[in-house]
DNA sequence: AATGAATGAGCCTTCATTCAT
DNA sequence: GATGAATGAAGGCTCATTCAT
């Protein structure tokens, strides 16, 4: 009687709008937005061209639904385990965000390059906004914690001088000194703040 | 200043070739360089298409002749007056790398526009390398006369914080706290190290 | 009434096929032929895009299978009472062709906008030509009853003045004097021809 | 000096866009508007694709500047020797366009298949209600000259009727009465009005 | 040196049609 | 009968590049 269960429906929607959204966003990292071609994001997927469009009305849409998956995946990635002690919390945060700008991390790089594109910087604005406050938002509670004055600078600082060194990376490749950098981050802005 | 100044000035006699470079520059700076065509940048620098193909090879070595072209500008651009208060010279400097910050400065644009891109990375990286270098070389120097213990790192440091905060700038507007991160960046790095 | 019903209401007992073929004919005389996709269509007769093609074989022979229910349709069309004056019916199929016409009634913009479509002309030119037949035949009859001297002659310059008059219309809208021309038309062909 | 004298572009130019208007106007005369793409065109222009889009920004400005290019033309077209016999001129008249109906004239299928879609009614609609008022014109003088006591009413219905012939002529092809209907126009209409 | 008409590959998108269930 | 996910050919349009002058 019924021609195929909605809820059969409901999960193959489910996992090819899945599938697209991952391998645009890596393709988009990989290669850049204007530099992956709708045919080369469903070649990556494994799909058909016109398939995109049945899930993404264009690609610009498809660009804003990557930034609410990243969104979501952001949310999930809990900022290390809450109760544990703020110092060793901040430093396991720090590791992680070096080890992603070193591995070329595609969550990283598709962000970074889809936000300095002139060309889209109006059109995601919105959502590169919330990334950034994302990120921000374990930061304001870590510092205060630590006793840092005012935890919000701090986390500012933090985030910049993070954002700082993956750019750097980028732009200099392995002549960069990630390595002191990192012990340089965790030395100044991992610890107790005193008096 | 530089050796190389003669030669690389020899190449660009032409006026043409200089409206172009400049024009280009501009151009890819604002709309970036996938969303700048040939004819856009031809219409931008009042001169045909078929001219810029008389100068550059193809769009590819446009975009390298830009950035021989902005080291050439990095290169003229004398950090302060050499002989002042090194103090007095990095305030300046701060100053002033804040304020092509908040005005969206085109050679700041272009470099973030074209360094982050995927698709281009490859291919620029040799100059972008070069770009960061030049940039860094000047604070080499003056964190040395203000006795930092390492110098370099020092630089590298003030680097990644200037270049992080340029980019919470392009990513969240007016909503960043820029006022208060050139306090801090004047407060933390802009004075004599002691001990 | 026609000997032919019984056949084609068994082609067509199925409510979804009857559906299909007056959501499409609907939508074609609405948007053209070419403007509506089999999506459309679907979506306008409140079913799945797969059942089409349960009951048609592509989107031509839909086409097609909308002509032969108007031509059913136009069938049970009878041409006002048979029995009454002649001049009074045919006064009245004016004023209702008038009024079709106005309303950009939707069997009449179906055709109009098929058959004067060069791609699709020698596809439906069977069809074409068998509903001019029909609108054309009752005509004969009537313009007999009222003397005309040649009323085959009759019935198709009275057909081709509707035709161009709905054709005006088209073109120019409500600037078109339709008023007029109803006028016109009853005042030189509805009217016992003497002598 | 000049690289190629601009009266040598100004020539180019024109020469090519006035191909291309040829081309299009024949091309969707024959097969329709939307069944003619745009690579279509180009290949019956003998050019490139992309050269279209040098003189017309769109498939749709393409169709608008067609129809101006039609409105020059019947501009141009006299109706017959002004000064001569005003029944002379309207049989003529007359002959010519049964004459184009017969030939499927390609001016005339154009402007009909273009006009009967409802896709594009609205786009054109300001371009088809020109050249109706157009065609209309020079009867009006006509039908005064000969004595009609409502030479507007007489152009109107002189106009409709010669529409609706050619819709009949399509839609029924050889076995349309184009002969005994030509005979009809000429004995009603092309006469002098007495009384 | 300079022009801009001309080319054609490639892009985003649409849509008739198929098919597993 | 009925569904809608999936396909891929084809369409409109852009743009880096070439070339005659």
């Amino acid at each position: 009687m019924s021609p195929k269960s909605s809820r059969q429906f409901a999960a193959m929607r489910s996992e090819s709008r899945q599938k697209i959204l991952e391998s645009a966003l890596e393709l988009f990292a990989l290669k850049g937005y204007h530099s992956s071609s709708m045919s080369a994001v469903a070649r990556h997927a494994g799909i058909s061209k016109g398939l995109i469009y049945n899930y993404f009305r264009s690609k610009e849409e498809l660009l804003f639904a990557i930034f609410d998956y990243l969104l979501q995946i952001f949310d999930a990635l809990s900022p290390g385990q809450p109760g544990s002690d703020p110092v060793m919390q901040l430093r396991q945060m720090t590791e992680k965000n070096f080890d992603m700008i070193e591995r070329g991390d595609k969550h990283y790089r598709f962000i970074t390059g889809i936000m300095t594109q002139p060309a889209l910087q109006d059109l995601v604005h919105h959502y590169t906004g919330k990334v950034m406050r994302e990120k921000l938002r374990p930061f304001f509670r870590l510092f205060a914690q630590l006793g840092y004055p005012d935890p919000v600078q701090a986390a500012y600082s933090y985030a910049a001088m993070m954002d700082g060194i993956g750019l750097g990376y980028i732009a200099m490749g392995d002549e960069y000194p990630l390595g002191k950098m990192k012990e340089y981050v965790l030395r100044t802005f991992c610890k107790k703040q005193e008096s």
